[in-house]
Formats: structure tokens, sequence, C-alpha cells
RNA sequence: GCGGGUGUAGCUCAGCGGUUUAGAGCGCCGGCCUGUCACGCCGGAGGCCGCGGGUUCAAAUCCCGUCAUCCGCGCCA
């Protein structure tokens, strides 16, 4: 089929325009039939202009219908003033319709994409199963445009670094220690099984024992996991590593990236966002104490504070008791928070109870100069107390102070909740905001409680501190690793870590997270050998393209900056995926179908 | 695996302390309309009220189960 290929495109017509006899593609985005006369506003991915059509001319036109596509010749014609359209950036114009053709009819349509207010409440699973139609909606177009952006921006920054881009295999090996596999059947001996990787771990540190020396990727990653509304099966990393590199320098290849990348893509794509500044840093101990958590959220302060050695002494048992016996007594500010009813404090504590808090103490600060308290557990502590809660907490007149009693840890797990809470009602994590910072200086390991071995806090790859080494034997627990995550507004957005390069070190931390001599061998061998035949030091990080996106656009779910996504179960409505076989693929797969 | 929300017309939703014909807006179909741009006006079609079971004279509505979907927890080296 012949149709008329386009001569402009329809967002960028103007004034200037006028009388140019053109050719436009595109699809009617809405269609206004006033009998003598016919409108259609005719989309293209660069945006909208309008059509005039004569009726006299063309008689009847009702075949043209929302997301008809079309192709239309016509001149440009500067709109007479007073039907000029100053919300529409082409309004100045409209294109006097000579002739057109039909290159594809359209259905009603599923949901109306011309109507953005309808469209954001329009059930996702639908829009979904009908992504090809979604996608044509500008702001979905959009969000591609930036991730395409993003890509290409970063891979000018590394390529004028001297990175080498290199593919890695999406059928491997299973590798079973982290999260659960997507597994591939292996035809030609029934029983073995590819994996899809989890990530390309593996191959970009044989890569740099390769000599590859910088190496990154655009690469898928595919874990069989539970979803969230920031986790899909497969998910896009920009993975790095470098080798002769010690962690400075990797995080400042990866700050200047982050820096270069998203100030330019800010300013490119008009995002409502302040300019991003340098990261803070933070160590894993510091962010734990100051936060709560190793994802703080640095648009706002308060940070928390701890009173357990003040509670060793003081009057309310169940702070004594909690303090005496290893526990902490520690607490976070909620400005304005006095003059919370009875009942909204109870709400609150109700918040805290359900992240698992025994119960949520308050005080409230009348007078932070002249150390009044008042309310909730206040009357157990006296004016020398008061003024040493006040100033320990940094409280001003009119703060809540809530405070919790329980494990450090488990204390933290509600105290770094509570906080983003609080900061969301203050108002306090705004949205123009980005704060980058640097999480550091992880513990190398971490007990499972369940299984009482140690496990990796990061993976089994990363080095731990030169200096932490002989704590291997004694204390693993207190051996720092040279490991870091980069953390957004409390979501963690990369991970990385110097890694292990001798194969003596390697399988010392295998026996440690307790997979023997064996196992090593069978799971890690190609990797242990490799490190026998002089590999480099190195190290790298994997910052997360999909939620790079979700910061810049200000999405909360992660599907909206894919193309094609998955529902929460992992499956995907438009392709019908994953789905049945049939009874030859069954055979030559060696498979035997079993029901449960 | 667990907890919570949702499921009614093509879409977004109302109805859900039980009742006779289940509504609205948008969309769709037909008619009218020469400056609209969310065009307007008139008329019309369209519903296994997610699915299965139960209680009841009577169920969209109450109960049980189930499925899908969303949010969260566990999980995510």
């Amino acid at each position: 089929m012949s149709f008329k290929q386009r001569t402009h495109e329809c967002g960028i017509l103007r004034a200037a325009d006028a009388g140019a006899q053109i050719t436009v593609n595109g699809w009617a985005h809405r269609v206004r039939d006033l009998g003598g006369l016919f409108f259609v506003d005719l989309r293209d991915r660069s945006g909208l202009v309008q059509l005039y059509f004569d009726p006299q001319k063309f008689g009847n036109l009702s075949d043209i219908k929302s997301e008809t596509c079309l192709s239309v010749c016509g001149i440009v014609q500067e709109r007479a003033e007073e039907t000029k359209n100053p919300s529409l950036a082409t309004g100045d114009v409209e294109i006097q319709v000579d002739s057109f053709d039909i290159l594809g009819t359209s259905k009603p349509l599923p949901f109306p994409l011309s109507d953005e207010q309808v469209m954001a409440n329009v059930n996702e699973e639908l829009r979904i199963k009908h992504r090809y139609l979604d996608l044509r909606r500008p702001k979905m177009y959009n969000k591609l445009a930036l991730r395409a952006a993003t890509i290409r921006k970063i891979r000018s920054y590394l390529d004028e670094r001297g990175f080498l881009e290199v593919e890695t295999p999406i059928i491997t090996r299973s590798t079973p220690e982290g999260a659960r596999d997507y597994l591939v059947p292996y035809r030609l001996e029934p029983g073995k099984f590819y994996a899809l990787p989890q990530s390309p771990q593996q191959y970009k540190q044989l890569l740099m024992v390769a000599g590859i020396e910088r190496y990154y990727q655009i690469a898928k990653c595919f874990r069989d996991e539970s979803q969230r509304s920031d986790r899909q099966p497969e998910f896009t990393q920009l993975d790095l590593e470098m080798s002769f590199v010690t962690q400075e320098d990797i995080l400042s290849l990866a700050e200047g990236l982050t820096l270069e990348v998203v100030n330019e893509l800010i300013s490119e794509f008009g995002l409502e966002k302040d300019p991003v500044g340098l990261f803070e840093r933070l160590t894993y101990d510091e962010s734990m104490r100051l936060y709560g958590c190793d994802k703080p959220d640095l648009r706002f302060g308060l940070q928390l504070f701890d009173l357990t050695e003040l509670a060793k002494s003081c009057e309310f048992s169940v702070f004594q008791s909690v303090a005496k016996s290893g526990g902490s007594i520690r607490g976070v500010r909620y400005p304005g928070g006095a003059k919370l009813s009875r009942k909204e404090v109870g709400q609150l504590e109700e918040f805290c109870k359900t992240l698992g808090a025994k119960g949520m103490a308050s005080i409230g600060v009348e007078s932070a100069s002249d150390a009044k308290l008042h309310g909730g557990v206040s009357r157990f502590f006296n004016e020398q107390e008061a003024r040493q809660i006040i100033e320990t907490s940094a409280a001003e007149d009119g703060d809540l102070l809530c405070l919790i009693a329980d494990s450090y840890m488990s204390g933290n797990n509600v105290l770094y909740r509570l906080r983003n809470e609080i900061g969301d009602r203050c108002g306090l994590r705004s949205k123009r905001s980005l704060k980058f910072c640097w999480v550091v200086d992880f513990p190398l390991v971490e007990k499972d409680e369940e299984t009482g071995l140690w496990s990796p806090m990061h993976h089994p790859f990363t080095s731990p501190k030169i200096e932490d080494m002989p704590l291997l034997d004694t204390d693993p627990a207190k051996v720092h690793a040279d490991c870091y995550d980069i953390v957004c507004n409390g979501t963690e957005w990369a991970s990385g870590s110097i890694r292990i390069h001798r194969s003596d070190i390697q399988s010392k931390i295998f026996h440690l997270l307790g997979i023997n001599e064996q196992t090593q061998q069978e799971r890690f061998g190609h990797i242990l050998e490799a490190f026998t035949y002089g590999a480099p030091p190195h190290g790298g990080i994997a910052p997360g393209i999909d939620r790079l996106i979700m910061f810049l656009m200000d999405d909360d779910n992660i599907r909206e900056v894919i193309a094609f996504p998955k529902t929460g179960n992992g499956y995907d409505p438009m392709m019908d995926a994953p789905s049945e076989i049939d009874l030859q693929q069954w055979q030559e797969l060696g498979l035997k179908q079993q029901k449960y």
C-alpha cells in the first residue's frame, strides 16, 4: 500500500509556516463534527495540530473516528485571531485539508486515551493488555523518550571515559544463593537447566580478569521473587566494573555520572526538579544511628535521638528495663506534633505497632527553654532529665517527641518508617528535590535469624576491608566491607563493592558463608580458577535504570516507566504470558507434566 | 505464604441497613448543527453486578469459598 509520507511533524507547525503545502501523518486524537464544519486534532509523537475539513468538499467524513490513522495533504493557514487556541502549541494555525488517506481504521477504544483525567484511573491491567494504545499517550511517550535519553547519556559519559560495552549471556547457569532463578530447560540433557541472570555479576568480574579494565552494560536482570510497586521480575541496571581501582575511584565515577546525566536531563526535559548537588556521605553505622535505616531520606533532617543512658535511671519502668537489658530508647521529633489530639497520637502509636513496635511513648514539648514537657510519659521525668531530653532531641516548642523502646535494630525498623511518615505529614519530602547520598562501610555479613548462618549483606564476592580481615576468624559481624550504596530520597538506587580478586580470600569467605569446598568447586569453580591467573583488583556498581526514571518522573510505580510491564503475579496480560506449551514441547524437553 | 483494599455498561463510578424496570458522566449508534478545540443539542442501544456455593419468600446488596487486580509484610545473595 502506498501513502503520502509526511513533510512536517504535527507539533512543530507555527504561524510562520502559513501558506506551506504540506503532508502530515498521524492519528485522529479528537474529532469534532459541527455539521457544516469538521475538525480533527491530528496527533503524532511531536504533538497535535488541528485539521479543518470542508464537508462540502468531502461529503461524509464519518469514517474518521478517534485513533483513525491518517495521511493528510493540505495548506497551513494562520487562524483568524478569534479562533486561535492559546492552549495548543500549534494553536495559531490549522491545516486546511486538500486530500487525505485513511491508513488504518480504528474500533472504539477500550479506554479514552485522549482524556488524561480518566486515564489516571483506568484499570492498570487493561492498560497493560492494550499497551500499544496506552503508549500512544504523550505522557507515556515522554517517559520512553526520557528513558532513551537517559541511557544515551549514560553511554556517552562512559564511552568518553574509555569504558567498553560488553553483552553477557541471558541464558546462563543457576546460582541458587541469591534470589529465586528463572529457569530454562536444556533440551539436549533432560534434567539440566539454564537460568536467567539475576545480574551479570560473575561475568563482569571475569571480564576484569580478561583485561577489559572498564566495562559497562545496560543489563536486563531477572529475579523470580514477589513483586512490589518498585520491583518487576525483569528490570534494567547500568552494570559497570573497573579494574585497578579503589573504592574512591568508583564513588567519584558514579557520582560524576549521576550529576551530569541527571542535571542534563532535568534541564533538557524541563523537569520540575532542583539541580542535583554533590552526594552526602554516611557510613552504614551513622545512617542506622541517625536515620534508623541504610536508605535515609535526606530531603529532611529530623535525625533520631538516643535517650538510652538517661532512661537507665529514669522513673519510667518500661524505659528503665529496656535500657538496662541492652535495648535502646530512641526517638524522632515531630515538629508541631504537640498539638495532636490524644486520639491522633493513639493512631500514630497504632502505626508503629503495625510495624512491629510494642508501643510508642510520646512527650509534648511546651517550652524548650523552660524545659516544660507535657502529656504522654512526661510526668516520669524531673526537670534535669527534661532539660537533657530537650537538648538531646534538639526539641523546639510545640514538638512531639515519639519514643520507641526496643532492641536497637527492631527500634530502627520502626523509627525510620515513623520518621518518613512524619516527613510526609509535615510536607518535608519535596517532589522538587532529589537528594542522593552514599552509604558506605556496610558490614560484610549478617546472621540469618532462621538458619543461624552468616549470609552476605551484599553478595559473596564483596571484599572485606583489609584492616578487618583478622576479624573474619574471630568476630565476623564486626567485619566491614568495601561496599557502598547510592540512596535517593529514601530508596536504594545503586549498590556496589570492591570485589575479592584472590581465590584464597574468596574461598575463605565461601567457607564463612557455609559453602564447603565441594560446593564451591561445583558452583564457583570457574571464578575461583579465574582468580588464579593474575586477577586484577576490581570493583563496580549497578544503578537501577527503572528507578532513576521513576525518580525523575515522580512515578511511584515501576510499571509506569517500563514499556511492556507485567502485573504483580508476573503475568503479561498483553502476550498472555506465561502460557501453556504444546505436547511436542514437553516431549522435546524431556519434561513430565506434574499435577500438584 | 500472610494482611488490607477493589471487582456493577466499552471506560470512570454511584447503588450494597435485602424488594418489583440496577443508575450517572464519558464513549458508541442515529438525527440536527458553518469556527469548534473536553464543541453543543435531541434520541437510542448497551449489564450472567468477577466466578461458585449458601442464607432468604426475595441477594449487586448478607455469609462462605474462589479467581483476578492493587497496596503492604515475609521474600528480594
